[in-house]
DNA sequence: CGCTTCGTTGAAACACGTCAATAAGCGTGG
DNA sequence: CCACGCTTATTGACGTGTTTCAACGAAGCG
């Protein structure tokens, strides 16, 4: 990604592919399902895009500029109500997609949590991708379904979890989601991405409550505390069943 | 639907539109995409289904054995805890479809949730339609994204809502939804399909709470309560507003 | 006419929220 | 370097919305 910042319009076509072939989600993106050759045409309409922790990526209920991969970081994707309730719906780790296609504006405010880099699609033109390659089109389908499947299941949580279940329930989720972008290995130490306001948030709770409960983790010796943003998960599936895991 | 309940494998090609034709969904469920000739192919392999308040439709984590749109009724989707906690995750009016693609199992429990009428396709042959018709599968998808923005506004109800405020919601949904089906008018009476404890399963709440907010809506005068399965909604935008909408 | 299901209502318990104080970390500027 | 302000997180005391437990009534059904 750093290697390339120019915005020249068409790049050579004989090194397009360079971008991609760095990119450290070529394969588990969207992206993978693209032939060399499929790749080509989209490497030319992608741009990379820094962004700072707290960047607001796309305003709730606005016209959508563009769709991006999420190559690293955390973007939390959030709902408020007139008095300024928030939730989060949806946390999105390298290599998840953002965006909603077939709609011009956005259900949802998407806001960079971490530090984040993506990688954006002009708005109109990715759509003319998906009607060009049918398995990119598949592709993003399936990942909807999941999405879908994922909301579906986080109701459970919000609507009949406590309090301790949300919280182990949450990092349990995060060091899953870590250990598949490779920063942590399962069991070790887990970096966590967010603050406890944005668990919160994601958890229908307040930020005291996810304190408390994570002392209280803490006390029943599940997680090791390092530090704000870093804890020990001795064993992943003890944490798991107490969120209320099957097995 | 109840001319029709032969289960001849090959029906006679010329009069094969005749189930859909009288169809009460034809033109709002997904196959309102298809053409004559299409619908055709379609009418092929879809076999009406009666089913009781009650009666299971298709189990949590087993196989899926068919797909189907919600020609009458109401289902309810819900998911489980171990312990038994329950949380419904989708209720179906009619048009909407009943299913879910690229997956040989199911995610969700799917259960009747009044009497319900069903117009079923078998798995296998369903994905093969998907594969032939591009706009059929293209209306799918996007039944698909509107599901899941749907889930996401839900996930804003469970986590941040008051018990108030759900009922509310939930109230200005189903009004909102029963219009749409034809079966009421907006701000008339209104006739409520689920129990009062499907409703606390789909709100997160208690059946003991939503009682107590029903008879609280009332005593506000933004319900009158005409029997258990029936209620008048005087000023739905007030209702609406209630319930955290904007405006 | 019992039996069961469904809904309402009350009293008490409790999980979580609210309010408030404190501490740690961090960048900025004198 | 320390002082300062700001943000983030923890902890305690207290308040409250929702749950729990229990009793009761109404409707449907064999």
């Amino acid at each position: 990604m750093s290697t390339v910042q120019t915005k020249t319009e068409v790049p050579d076509i004989g090194k397009s592919l360079s971008r991609c072939e760095s990119c450290a989600v070529r394969h588990h993106s969207i992206c993978g399902v693209l032939s060399e050759e499929e790749l080509i045409h989209l490497n030319q309409i992608a741009r990379p895009r820094k962004l700072k922790a707290g960047d607001v990526i796309v305003s709730d209920e606005e016209p959508i500029d563009y769709f991006a991969n999420v190559v690293s970081g955390v973007v939390k994707l959030s709902k408020f109500l007139p008095d300024g309730r928030q939730q989060i719906v949806g946390l999105l780790f390298p290599p998840d997609f953002l965006g909603r296609a077939y709609k011009n504006y956005s259900s949802n405010f998407a806001e960079a949590a971490t530090d984040v880099e993506l990688c954006c699609f002009q708005h109109d033109r990715f759509e003319g991708m998906l009607k060009k390659f049918p398995n990119l089109k598949q592709k993003l389908f399936e990942t909807t379904l999941n999405e879908l499947d994922a909301a579906r299941e986080w109701m459970v949580l919000l609507g009949r979890k406590t309090a301790e279940e949300k919280v182990a329930d949450l990092l349990v989720m995060i060091a899953k989601r870590s250990a598949l972008v490779g920063c942590t290995n399962l069991g070790g130490f887990v970096e966590l991405p967010i603050t406890r306001a944005d668990m919160a948030d994601y958890l229908g709770l307040t930020i005291e409550t996810v304190s408390r409960q994570f002392t209280r983790l803490k006390t029943m010796k599940l997680i090791n505390i390092i530090d704000k943003r870093h804890i020990e998960i001795p064993d992943l599936d003890a944490l798991a069943q107490l969120a209320g895991h099957e097995l």
